[in-house]
RNA sequence: GGUUCCAUAGCUCAGCUGGAUAGAGCAACAGAUUUCUAAUCUGUGGGUCGCAGGUUCGAAUCCUGCUGGGAUCACCA
C-alpha cells in the first residue's frame, strides 16, 4: 500500500483548500464585473468544487484571456478522474483543437496548483484527478462539522401549510402523501436556513360536515366513539357514508315516482335537511352548533391520534369556521382601487385575461363568499400573523388553477408577499386497481394502512428471526419505525408533481430502494460503532496521511455533497432529491461494507479513519432521513 | 374545445441549469456467508428515452407540431 508522506499542515483550511488571501483578492477584482460561476461564490463558504472551478477559470483567463463560466461534473466511472470540465465551447471561440486546449489547461493546472494529481483529455472533456490528500482533508473537514448544520440561519421565514383535512371523514392515502410532503418540506426548509411555521387549515364547516351531522341526527341513536368502539373520525366518516346511502335511496324512489334525476338530487329530503342545517349553522343556531362541536370534537380526537401515529405536527392550526368570512374587505379594497369590477347583479369579478387566465368571480351577487374569497382573506391573515417571507401551500394538482388565480389576484392587489407564494402541487396517488374514489369505497384508509404495515413489519422481522422478543416495547417501536419508514419513503421518493402508483406489496418491501433498506444500513453502522467508539480527537489526529481506497473515497465524495443536496431539495421543494441521495449513500456504504472490515482492520490508521468515516455516514443518513420525517433504528 | 401537467427497461422510478456507451430497484437467472447484521453484496439478460421535425460541435433534457393519459375550465370547496 502506498504511504504518501503527509503534506498537509494544520493551517490547511486557510492555505490549501481555500485560496490564499492575495490570490483571492486578485480573483475577486478580476472577476468582479464578469459573470463567473465560482468566483462569485468566493465570499461564501468554499467547498472543493468551487475551489477547483475557480482555479480552472483562472487558468483559462491566464492562458487565453477568456472569461469562461466553468461548471464541473463528476467524472464518469469509465474514465480516470474526479471531476470533468467540459470545454467544447472554448474549441469554437479559441479556434484550437480540443486536445491542445485540454492539454494546455491541464498542464497549467498541474504546474500552478497543488490539488491536482493528473489529468487526461478526451475530445472536449478535461478529466481532472485530485490528489489523495485533498480527499482526506475533505473528510477531515466533514468530521469537524456538525452534520447538516452549517447552512446558517439567514434565509428568512416561511410558512408551510399542509394536511388541511375535511372534518367529515378520516384521512386516506392521498392525505398521507400530502402530510409527508408537507412535513418533510418543512424540515428541509428549516435545515436550509429558513425559520419555518407548519400550518394546517382545517376545513371544519360547510355542506360536507352538515351531511354527517344530519345522518348522525337521523340514524345515530346517540352513538359515541366509546360506545361504537370507533375512532372519532371514523365514526363521523361512517355517518357521511350513511348520508350518501340514504341520499341515493331517496333519489331512486323519487325517480321511480316520476321525478327527473336532476330534480330528485335537489329535492331529496335528506339533502334539503343538510342544506337547512348549513343555514342554521350560519345563523349560529345553538342546537346545531352544539352538534357540530360534538362531531368535530370527535374528529379532532381521531385526527390527533393519526397525526401522532404518523409523526406529523403543526405549529399553528387555522379553522375555516373562523376564516370563511374573511376576504370581503379585500373585495371592497379591490373594488375601490379598480382591480375588481362589479356586474349588474352586484357580483364582483376580476379580469385576469392579461395573466393568461380568465375572468373570476370573487363575490356572489348576494354578497356571500366563494372559495377564492375565503382564501384571499386567509392568505392576508397568514402573512399578517407571521410576517413570513414565503408561504407554501401543499395542495393536490387538481387545484393548480385555483392557486394561479389566487396568486395573480394577490399581485394585482399589490401584496408585497405575493412573489413569495408557492403552490407545492403534487400528483394523485393511484392504486393498481385504478383511481381512488371515496364514493366507490376504493380509498385506502390511513389508519388501516399504517396498522397493516406495522403488522407486516412484525411478521417480516419474525420470519427473519431478527428480533427475539416480538412483544417488547422496544420491538413495537421498531416495527412502527420500519412500517412508517417504508411508507414515507415510498411516497416521498417520487417527485411531488408526478402522479404515482401505490402498490401495497411494493410499499412494504424491505429491499432495494426502500426506507427499511436505508434504516438497515444505519443499524449496521451503529452495530460497528458500538464495538468501536472512538473519540473525535483521535480520528482527527490520524487521518492526515492515509491513502483512501476507492470505496472510502466514494463515500467521502458523496458526503461532501450533502449540504448542497439540502439546498437543492429546499430550492425545489423536493424531498425526492433527498431520498435519492440518501439511498445512494446507503448503497455506497453497503458496497464498502462488503469489501472492507472496520474493526478487523489491522492498520490502525485505516481502522480509525473508517470509524470516523462510517460514523459520518450514519449521522448523515440519520439527518437526511430525519428531513424526510423518518426515524432510523440503532439495531434491527 | 381552451389551459396545464405527464410519457424513459416487463413493472415502479432516477437522470440537476443540454455533454462521453441513458441509470437504479423490483421481477428472472447465476453466484458470494471461517470475517463488524445476507433485511447485504457481485454478475447476466433486458431500451426506437411516446412519434415527427427543429435549434447545435452534441438533445431523454431546449423549441414546434402530433399521439396517448391526468387535472382543470362552477355564483362547490
Amino acid at each position: 500500500m502506498a504511504e504518501p508522506k503527509p503534506v498537509i499542515d494544520c493551517n490547511i483550511n486557510s492555505d490549501f483548500l481555500f485560496c490564499k488571501t492575495k490570490e483571492l483578492i486578485d480573483w475577486k477584482r478580476h472577476f468582479k464585473s464578469k459573470k463567473c460561476n465560482f468566483a462569485a461564490k468566493l465570499n461564501e463558504q468554499m467547498d472543493i468544487l468551487s475551489v477547483i472551478g475557480s482555479k480552472i477559470e483562472i487558468a483559462i483567463n491566464t492562458l487565453f484571456g477568456a472569461n469562461e463560466k466553468v461548471s464541473l461534473q463528476p467524472t464518469r466511472k469509465e474514465f480516470e478522474g474526479d471531476y470533468t470540465f467540459v470545454f467544447f465551447s472554448l474549441v469554437k471561440s479559441l479556434k484550437k483543437s480540443p486536445i491542445e486546449i485540454g492539454n494546455t489547461i491541464g498542464t497549467y493546472l498541474l504546474e500552478n496548483n497543488k490539488e491536482f494529481e493528473s489529468y487526461n483529455v478526451v475530445q472536449g472533456f478535461l478529466n481532472l484527478k485530485l490528489k489523495n490528500e485533498v480527499w482526506v482533508e475533505v473528510l477531515n473537514d466533514l468530521l469537524k462539522e456538525k452534520t447538516g448544520e452549517d447552512l446558517g440561519n439567514k434565509k428568512g421565514s416561511v410558512m408551510v401549510e399542509y394536511s388541511s383535512p375535511n372534518t367529515n371523514k378520516p384521512l386516506h392515502l392521498g392525505h398521507l402523501r400530502n402530510n409527508f410532503l408537507g412535513f418533510s418540506v418543512s424540515k428541509i426548509m428549516e435545515a436550509a436556513g429558513y425559520q419555518v411555521t407548519k400550518a394546517c387549515l382545517v376545513n371544519d364547516r360547510g355542506i360536507h360536515i352538515c351531511k354527517s351531522m344530519v345522518a348522525y341526527q337521523n340514524f345515530g341513536a346517540n352513538e359515541t366513539p366509546e360506545s361504537a368502539g370507533l375512532k372519532g373520525d371514523h365514526l363521523v366518516g361512517k355517518y357521511y357514508v350513511e348520508f350518501d346511502k340514504a341520499y341515493k335511496n331517496q333519489i331512486n324512489s323519487l325517480v321511480e315516482n316520476g321525478s327527473t334525476e336532476e330534480d330528485a338530487k335537489k329535492k331529496a329530503p335528506i339533502m334539503v335537511e343538510a342544506q337547512e342545517m348549513l343555514l342554521k349553522w350560519e345563523q349560529n343556531d345553538p342546537e346545531t352548533i352544539e352538534l357540530w362541536k360534538k362531531l368535530n370534537g370527535w374528529v379532532y380526537d381521531g385526527f390527533a391520534k393519526t397525526y401522532k401515529q404518523i409523526g406529523v405536527e403543526f405549529d399553528k392550526t387555522y379553522y375555516e369556521s373562523d376564516t370563511y368570512l374573511l376576504g370581503k374587505t379585500l373585495v371592497e379594497e379591490g373594488l375601490k382601487n379598480g382591480v375588481f369590477y362589479q356586474k349588474e347583479d352586484k357580483s364582483v369579478w376580476i379580469d385576469l385575461t392579461e395573466e393568461g387566465l380568465d375572468h373570476k368571480l370573487v363575490l356572489r351577487g348576494d354578497g356571500t363568499s366563494v372559495y377564492i374569497t375565503q382564501d384571499l382573506g386567509t392568505t392576508d391573515l397568514k402573512f399578517d400573523d407571521f410576517k413570513s417571507d414565503k408561504s407554501i401551500w401543499v395542495v393536490g394538482n387538481e387545484q393548480d388553477y385555483h392557486f394561479q388565480v389566487l396568486f395573480a389576484i394577490m399581485k394585482k392587489l399589490g401584496r408585497a408577499y405575493a412573489h413569495g407564494c408557492y403552490h407545492l402541487s403534487y400528483g394523485m396517488v393511484d392504486l393498481p386497481s385504478g383511481k381512488m374514489k371515496s364514493r366507490e369505497g376504493t380509498v385506502v384508509d390511513a389508519d388501516e394502512l399504517v396498522s397493516d404495515m406495522i403488522a407486516t413489519a412484525k411478521a417480516m422481522s419474525a420470519e427473519k428471526g431478527k428480533i427475539e422478543d416480538l412483544e417488547s416495547e422496544e420491538s413495537k417501536r421498531l416495527f412502527r419505525m420500519l412500517a412508517l419508514g417504508a411508507l414515507k419513503y415510498y411516497l416521498l421518493k417520487v417527485e411531488p408533481k408526478k402522479r404515482m402508483l401505490f402498490n401495497p406489496e411494493e410499499s412494504i418491501d424491505f429491499q432495494g430502494n426502500t426506507g427499511p433498506f436505508i434504516q438497515y444500513t444505519h443499524a449496521r453502522i451503529k452495530s460497528i460503532l458500538r464495538k468501536g467508539e472512538i473519540s473525535d480527537d483521535k480520528i482527527f489526529d490520524l487521518v492526515g496521511d492515509y491513502f483512501l481506497n476507492p470505496e472510502e473515497k466514494e463515500l467521502v465524495f458523496l458526503l461532501k455533497d450533502y449540504t448542497s443536496i439540502i439546498q437543492a431539495a429546499a430550492a425545489e421543494y423536493s424531498p425526492a432529491q433527498l431520498a435519492n441521495y440518501t439511498y445512494e449513500l446507503a448503497k455506497t456504504f453497503n458496497v464498502f461494507y462488503a469489501q472492507h472490515s472496520v474493526m478487523n482492520e489491522e492498520n490502525e490508521d485505516s481502522k480509525y479513519l473508517r470509524l470516523g468515516l462510517i460514523k459520518k455516514v450514519a449521522e448523515t443518513i440519520k439527518h437526511a432521513m430525519g428531513l424526510l420525517g423518518i426515524d432510523v433504528p440503532e439495531r434491527m
